[in-house]
DNA sequence: TGGTGAAATGTAACCGGTTTCATCTGACTG
DNA sequence: CAGTCAGATGAAACCGGTTACATTTCACCA
């Protein structure tokens, strides 16, 4: 039984204060009001003093579906997590944009909201929701899972900005994408490796369906070309425990390796767990370069060199995309450039040769 | 420069598809129309097919604001989380509570939009938005920061759910309250941890202005009584740093300690890895029982021994609040009681006595 | 056969704002 | 001093639904 739509009529308490009685309040009308409330430049400063006064006197706050419905914006903006919030708030990741989406909105009256949908029945919900038009616009910050959803979302006029790049870039003009260099990044890395004198590498990355593995193992093969082959990658998940166990098979079947390219941090901390248990020391004997940069990497043991993603400007920019798209701009594609981090994993200023 | 208010105009694109389309496409008034759309009893089954079949032809999906401006409902939830997202996340507490709610919502219209506020701008932002009613409710899932936002919402008329208690109930009868018992939990654990015949016992806990933890201290001083003095309390994080950090001093401080009573699942893991840099055995030398089962404690190692904290139904308990006060019904507290899981910190199966 | 009442539908008011367009005021100009 | 015009405000329509109340239709019964 649904019980939020029993009773169809206005719960009791007294009637809410509405622009009417502002109006009356302050003797102007509710055309006047109206203006006075959102600052229009054709009202009078003391019309405006009588009016704020007015709203002062009656506690007036503006009611928002009146609004919404009048301006055709319900000042929101839905960020759409397409995998169960666990999952989620496992990933550092995802924090970190919702971070930056968060603050580009702080100065704007839209307020982020996150929407997770993880199964099917709660993907249709949300895809109602989207064409109830509730949001002016969605960012999806997982738009690897859940394609059925952006094919839905493709068929209304609702701004999308995506998160993040997929295969073919089918939805390239139809919605705003940012991502990350994932294979520039990639080829630093791999770069840094070469430049360590590394030339014994293998690799752990993300399920073989994320764009971002493949571009990844692009970038690193850019760079060792042949001689990184299939034996010597690992595709897992993102975890620390796929990392870890990875990395001991790896270990097993290439026993002089002497450089690991993790996918990812988490991946590169388990990794780094397997390495110790098999008694190889980092970075003495085996140099490890993540991918990410999170917050993990600076707290690994040892301390671990990565490729910074600009996940925060990400986030940033995501919102700003979805502010422009809301205003009627075309949808753009913007890629961002990631960093190196040198930290100890690579090398180790202190390490001395063994003999 | 705020780019969200400066076309007020309706955005190019042709206007929407309307209930008033539907009804002259299936011949009936607006009035049908939506009745028949709402499956009124009123309706004849042959109206409301026609209807269905205008729905369809048209492609009409209906204006989440015009209805939520007629029903004086918004059919949305906001589930308050007054902490940063990146804490909140690494806390397993909070996705489960959220998983319960959004279960609980999933049978509903009523959609679950997380709404994070943790500067005090962004309390201001969220307040302004409830004041708005673009919310029916709110659920507040970490009630024991921004205490000036409850003060705020108390002053409202909004129903509000707290999931957790706040010393001295300062709002009970005025927010739905649904909390576990920690004292009984927590005395549940200290007799368990006597019953193994452990008489030595410190605990780490979290916060000391936190409920949850003078709660479970209650619970773990009404079985020791005096044997837990002071100088066995540390009172600190939540966390596993923190946990790790005090368990050091405790053993220092108190080197025949052969029992501890973790405040959170994530301390009795950090404390573990101390007691094991300090060559103690669990649970052969000490013993350790934590709190919450997280999925940590069951990967633990050993595995935890703890007290399952109903999380899951708080979540749909604290939905079920909500959607009652809309409803109209007045406020209730609800408290869960909890119960003991038994692995092999506590108390090894396996274990030989030590000669 | 006319009266009664229930069932189905239509009419119009309403929810709480915004905005177009008309009106009014007063200053400026020729 | 009449004419023009800009600036401030008001009247009313509108956004897209819901619903109280009025009306129509028709079966049933005295």
């Amino acid at each position: 039984m649904d019980s939020s739509t029993q009773r169809a009529h206005r719960p009791a308490g007294r009637r809410s204060v509405t622009i009417t009685d502002v109006a009356s309040a302050a003797g102007v009308s509710r055309a006047t009001a109206s203006r006075a409330l959102n600052d229009s430049p054709a009202v009078t400063a003391e019309t405006k003093a009588k009016v704020a006064a007015a709203v002062r006197e009656t506690g007036f706050v503006m009611n928002a579906q009146g609004r919404a419905l009048a301006t055709g914006r319900a000042q929101s903006i839905a960020v759409l997590a397409a995998e169960p919030l666990d999952e989620l708030f496992l990933d550092p990741t995802y924090s970190v944009l919702l971070r930056g989406i968060s603050e580009r909105l702080s100065s704007t009256p839209v307020l982020p909201m996150l929407l997770q949908a993880s199964t099917r029945e709660e993907h249709e919900r949300a895809i109602r929701h989207f064409q109830h038009r509730s949001v002016d616009a969605v960012i999806d910050i997982t738009p690897y899972v859940g394609g059925v959803m952006l094919e839905a979302l493709s068929k209304q006029t609702l701004p999308v900005v995506l998160c993040g790049q997929l295969e073919d870039q089918p939805y390239e003009g139809i919605f705003s994408i940012v991502f990350a260099d994932d294979v520039e990044g990639a080829s630093m890395a791999a770069d840094a490796m070469l430049h360590r004198g590394r030339g014994d590498v293998v690799t752990i990355l993300g399920p073989e369906d994320n764009p971002a593995s493949t571009d990844r193992l692009e970038g690193y093969r850019a760079v060792f070309g042949t001689r990184l082959d299939d034996s010597r990658v690992v595709f897992t998940g993102w975890d620390e425990a796929s990392g870890f166990e990875a990395a001991q098979r790896l270990i097993q079947s290439h026993p002089s390796v002497d450089g690991l390219l993790a996918g990812s941090d988490r991946i590169a901390v388990g990794a780094m767990t397997a390495l110790a248990a098999a008694g190889r020391f980092i970075p003495r004997d085996v140099s490890v370069i993540g991918f990410d940069d999170h917050a993990v990497a600076a707290r690994a043991f040892p301390p671990l060199t990565t490729v910074r993603q600009p996940l925060l400007e990400q986030g940033r920019l995501a919102a700003e995309l979805a502010l422009g798209m809301i205003d009627g701009e075309p949808p753009r594609t913007i890629v961002l450039h990631t960093e190196m981090v040198h930290r100890e994993s690579l090398f180790s200023p202190m390490m001395v040769p063994q003999p």
